[in-house]
DNA sequence: CTGTTAGCGCATTCAG
DNA sequence: CTGAATGCGCTAACAG
């Protein structure tokens, strides 16, 4: 069924189908409802492989996530699906492992013509984006903190939500707060570090080299991060993670060496992926709003796409302290001091 | 940069360019090779829409899942992408929760001429789905066990994972095993209940229908049937799940009545989803091989595809027991009689 | 206000 | 073995 059969039952041409289709006010009210009729009386479903032929636009945004089974991904990847769907656009989907695999995913985005993309997982050769670039495919990188002709970016604002989570913990009397990060090597575990750093300046407590480990954003990382934590000879009494799923792996790591969470030692997150609240205890964390970061991308693919010169825009998202049940006064608690910290004996 | 243009600069038409993009061997080596070379060098790359356009077939296959957020739907889809990569398709994914959605999800499919359609989730209408098979559009179901014209379906042989596992519960001593499901309502939820009970007579257990309680597939349900079982007058000593989330949740309610897994009772999942290992303890569950059924579900849908006359045709998926930390020998471990059950005093 | 026409890029006839 | 011509469905430009 296309539209030539349609504007025969009609009576009319096919490009006046084509114009009650897309609302062109160039129709007599009357014809429109004529032809309405038979367009949903024949259930006509439009090819957009036309469209897309003639005009090389074809409605549909690219998304490049590195691992699908992350859940922070998975649940970034419903909302995105959600919000394309409200802009009645389609989602080209490629899981990216590595730089061959990014090569794969932009081949395939500029065959299927594109109207632009996001890429998650900020590490990839800029170099291999360059097709898309060139051919002005409107680009959202995340938490890369540059821009470029034609590529937004959207951060999230650790710095805030890292010191949010910060001065909760100090509240509570923590002050020797320990961080378990992403892999050492990437850019964005580097920017995570730098901003517990920060927030710890913003609390008035000192940075301690020694209580900041590598992870690897999965769980066994956590796990690994948190035994070497515990096996210092005075541990922190607190600690931040770079993701969720190495707070999970931490409170495992934790769990198995006997302590309490958050008795023993409070745990904060940052994602806020589902499981995070059926944990046990139920875990603390800095939110990601993913509903507004997959919006934000959009808004900023489609800001992109206006400016006249091209020129991609920063933007930045704000987190939320979301406090569940990993969070608790240190063992002894104290009233927080201006001095740094308060040695304690090692138990 | 389109094939016309290639022809130009290689000195051929682009009926020749087209012959030597697709390999046919009507072309002279030679004249291949060189515009072969051209190709390299102007990074050529074709556009699906004017084939789509031309034969109605996009080499791309539907995935309609219920709930990208579940994580074995998510290793699912990371399983059939990846599958899909292989054969040079590409995917589109929709995401559906109710009736309404899946008419929608129909509706884009069919404007994508898709090549096929893999539905997870097996309840939906039929009718929905009528669109689909009219226009010979392969399809595949899961746990429906029942085919059509036009559909097939593939199967999960819960009737022998169940077994496997139950048997592994006997060998170890256990002879009260309950069974905590899905929606009651669900035909696959039902399927899994019946799918234990045999598994119950295969290992010459009595069926006791109070040992069988619904969840929801996910947390919190799963906790909530825990806390129904550990109500009981008489408890089970092992429970069967119908998926992993229901077992992270029952393990959670047994946690939160100060029980020990496994010494004072035995949990079995059933999924094996990524986070299944690094549980505490780790999960011992009846593993559905996601990349395995990823392809079966592709052999499936070319499988309906060759066929004449479009019968659908019956697949069926073997599980695996993943023995891992959640099942031990019952508190008082007793050798297991020819007697259904000993009779033990309430605690 | 409506119809005619042309062309997007490709693969497949059919000629040569 | 190679080339010319065709049409898939759609919409913008133009003509009426």
């Amino acid at each position: 069924m296309n539209m030539r059969e349609i504007a025969r039952r009609a009576g009319v041409s096919s490009a006046t189908v084509s114009r009650v289709i897309n609302g062109s006010n160039a129709v007599t009210a009357e014809t429109a409802r004529r032809v309405q009729v038979i367009l949903d009386e024949a259930k006509f479903i439009p090819n957009p492989s036309a469209t897309t032929l003639k005009y090389g636009r074809s409605k549909t945004y690219g998304l490049v996530i590195p691992d699908i089974c992350n859940p922070y991904f998975s649940e970034f990847l419903a909302a995105f699906e959600a919000a394309l769907e409200q802009i009645d656009h389609e989602m080209l989907l490629t899981s990216v492992q590595d730089a061959e695999g990014l090569l794969r995913s932009v081949r395939r985005m500029l065959m299927r013509q594109v109207d632009g993309a996001v890429l998650m997982g900020s590490e990839f050769e800029t170099q291999a984006i360059e097709p898309l670039l060139q051919r002005r495919i409107p680009i959202v990188t995340l938490d890369r903190r540059s821009t470029d002709a034609g590529r937004s970016d959207v951060a999230i604002d650790y710095e805030s939500g890292f010191t949010e989570a910060v001065l909760h913990l100090r509240s509570l009397g923590h002050d020797r707060i320990g961080f378990i990060g992403g892999y050492p090597q990437m850019q964005t575990s580097k920017l995570r570090v730098n901003a517990f750093r920060q927030a710890l300046q913003a609390a008035d407590l000192r940075y301690d080299a020694t209580l900041v480990k590598p992870g690897n954003y999965r769980v066994p990382g956590g796990e690994a991060a948190m035994a070497q934590l515990l096996d210092l000879p005075e541990p922190p009494t607190a600690v931040l993670h770079a993701n969720d799923l190495s707070a999970f792996g931490a409170m495992l790591g934790a769990h198995k060496r006997g302590l309490q969470v958050p008795r023993d030692i409070s745990l904060i997150g940052t994602d806020d992926v589902l499981l995070s609240e059926v944990m046990h205890p139920p875990l603390t964390t800095v939110r990601i709003p993913r509903k507004r970061l997959a919006q934000l991308c959009i808004e900023a693919l489609e800001h992109t796409k206006r400016q006249e010169d091209g020129r991609g825009a920063q933007f930045s998202l704000k987190t939320e302290l979301v406090v569940r049940g990993t969070t608790a006064p240190p063992r002894q608690a104290r009233r927080s001091t201006n001095k740094p910290r308060v040695r304690r004996a090692p138990q």
